[in-house]
DNA sequence: CAAGCACTTTACGTTAACGTCAACCTCGTC
DNA sequence: GACGAGGTTGACGTTAACGTAAAGTGCTTG
């Protein structure tokens, strides 16, 4: 029962200049509660691009964030297409050309509506939820006082 | 190009009792922009129950809200078996025992978190967005002075 | 040096959520 | 009565996002 390093907490027990840490893909696999084989998959979709050292892949901060942003896009419904569209086209962006940059601008529009529409959703899904939530507890109340 | 009805302003030309209104698979399939075979495939899954009518399929305004609901959740990043839980126990609700209501309130309070984190990433995401969005112009705006 | 542990690649398996036929009824209408 | 626009039931195909198993590499520890 390893439980999971806390991501933003502690880095280590002897505190790293932190913009210098190095991570194994089993660290971060702990840290963020997913598979070393999730970790790769994303690797081989284009959304991390590790060093090596030798054969063995070692993660830098840079590549810690762009997990955790990923990690945060899926709970959000993206797919890794998606996630890849933006995240790849931020790194693109110091030398991208302006059309490049006016296409990513029109997609973040696209993603910011949709996060709209979801909070919109996430609104009304409450107001059900609440809704449901007093029936039931109503109910369990009659059930309580009869028999 | 036959443009989606909208769900909940018009409920045809002539203004029907709105509660004894009835649908056809295609009908509602417009109306929410999925195709006739998702609702089926609903169906099968246990979402949905309209009547039969011989051998054609007939929707009552609670099938509609709960397609409603359903292609809410599914926005929302909820499986079908977890939306599942939530409409069925909700029906199954006036005659549930106390146990089957506990559970459900277990359910409920499971949801609900689900929704508070994603608020959360909502708000990250958002900034995260900004973010990019202004580094995009700033850069653009570069872009416009030389050359 | 054998054992164990963490890592690697390759490759096939799995699940959810539909898409895509094929083959068939059943209307209204030309 | 042919036909086109809807509907129906199978049944198989597809895609995304990993899971899982096999077989090998490299360190360090008893």
């Amino acid at each position: 029962m390893t439980q999971p390093t806390f991501p933003d907490t502690a880095s280590s027990q002897d505190a790293l200049p932190r913009q210098h840490r190095q991570y194994t893909i089993g660290e971060l696999a702990k840290m963020f509660e997913v598979t070393p084989r999730t970790i790769r998959f994303y690797e081989q979709e284009g959304l991390l691009a590790p060093r090596r050292e030798g054969q063995k892949r070692i993660y830098r901060e840079k590549d810690r964030v762009r997990l955790k942003l990923t990690l945060r896009g899926k709970r959000l419904g993206f797919s890794l297409g998606e996630i890849r569209e933006v995240v790849m086209m931020y790194d693109a962006m110091p030398d991208g050309n302006a059309r490049q940059l006016r296409r990513l601008l029109e997609i973040l529009a696209d993603k910011r509506a949709n996060l709209e529409r979801q909070l919109e959703d996430i609104r009304l899904m409450r107001m059900e939820l609440d809704d449901v939530d007093h029936r039931a507890r109503e109910v369990l109340r009659g059930l309580g006082h009869e028999a």
